[in-house]
DNA sequence: TTATTTGCAAACCGTTTGCCACTAG
DNA sequence: CTAGTGGCAAACGGTTTGCAAATAA
């Protein structure tokens, strides 16, 4: 996988501090804004770059959820996210690991297939959204 | 929603029927090409417009499964998708729908937001490529 | 020293859109 | 007749990439 050496340079350092302390899922453009805060010069195509390798070596995820942007997330544990439909904001949820890993089971064994991930999304609307309308 | 009247093209009709035949997911591109069989003078635009103008209406689903390209379903009811990291291969999976249900009912409790609909999306190796390797 | 990384800007590519002709109802 | 739709081609926007200069180890 990597046979490459990775070097702790500045950008990457940043980016990934900014990112552990972000529990937003921010996009790659809204991690380029707060990285430029602290190194002025960096570039989007950085940001990307580092983005990607951090994701590679398994330091931290990249979360498609349907809206066209990739968010990046810092925190690697096990753990599903709801979707607010109407702002549009992440929340991290803590479904019983044993339950996922239940489905994972069933489904491997009934369909003789190797299961290494299951990941878990719900849509609606947050407890803020539903207490403005 | 939709105060728009549908007319039932030809082109329309033709893109519908075949993604309801089709049970492999595939993107705009392929079906495209599918479309293109038929109605030799279609363009991509139109495929685009109708799969759009469809998952509005509720007759298909719109899958984003994080490979940088939108996959459709002509398949509403709902089940979840086992994706082979191997050969990319999009497989139909039937969990129990209690167990679903189940989850989401103890979201909507515990934090007191609403939910709308949960995708669950598995990821590993399919029984095809087991055997390969 | 030297292989990796950066900043920059151009390229990429899936998807959307503006426009005008066409057509379903 | 006429509002919705199609074909075409240009535009869009998030992401990637080629290159020469900079830099971590």
């Amino acid at each position: 996988m990597s046979l490459v050496r990775r070097r702790m340079t500045k950008q990457r350092t940043v980016i990934y501090d900014i990112l552990c302390a972000d529990h937003t899922h921010p996009t790659a453009e809204v991690i380029y804004g707060k990285t430029q805060e602290v190194l002025p010069n960096i570039s989007l195509g950085t940001v990307y770059r580092n983005l990607n390798l951090l994701a590679e070596d398994g330091m931290i995820k990249k979360l498609d959820l349907g809206d066209d942007k990739v968010h990046f997330d810092g925190d690697i544990t096990p753990h599903s996210h709801f979707i607010c439909e109407s702002c549009g904001k992440i929340i991290d949820i803590n479904v019983d690991t044993n339950d996922l890993k239940q489905l994972e089971n069933d489904l491997a064994t009934k369909n003789k297939l190797i299961v290494h991930s299951a990941e878990l999304v719900f849509r609606g609307i947050c407890d803020e959204c539903v207490c403005k309308s």
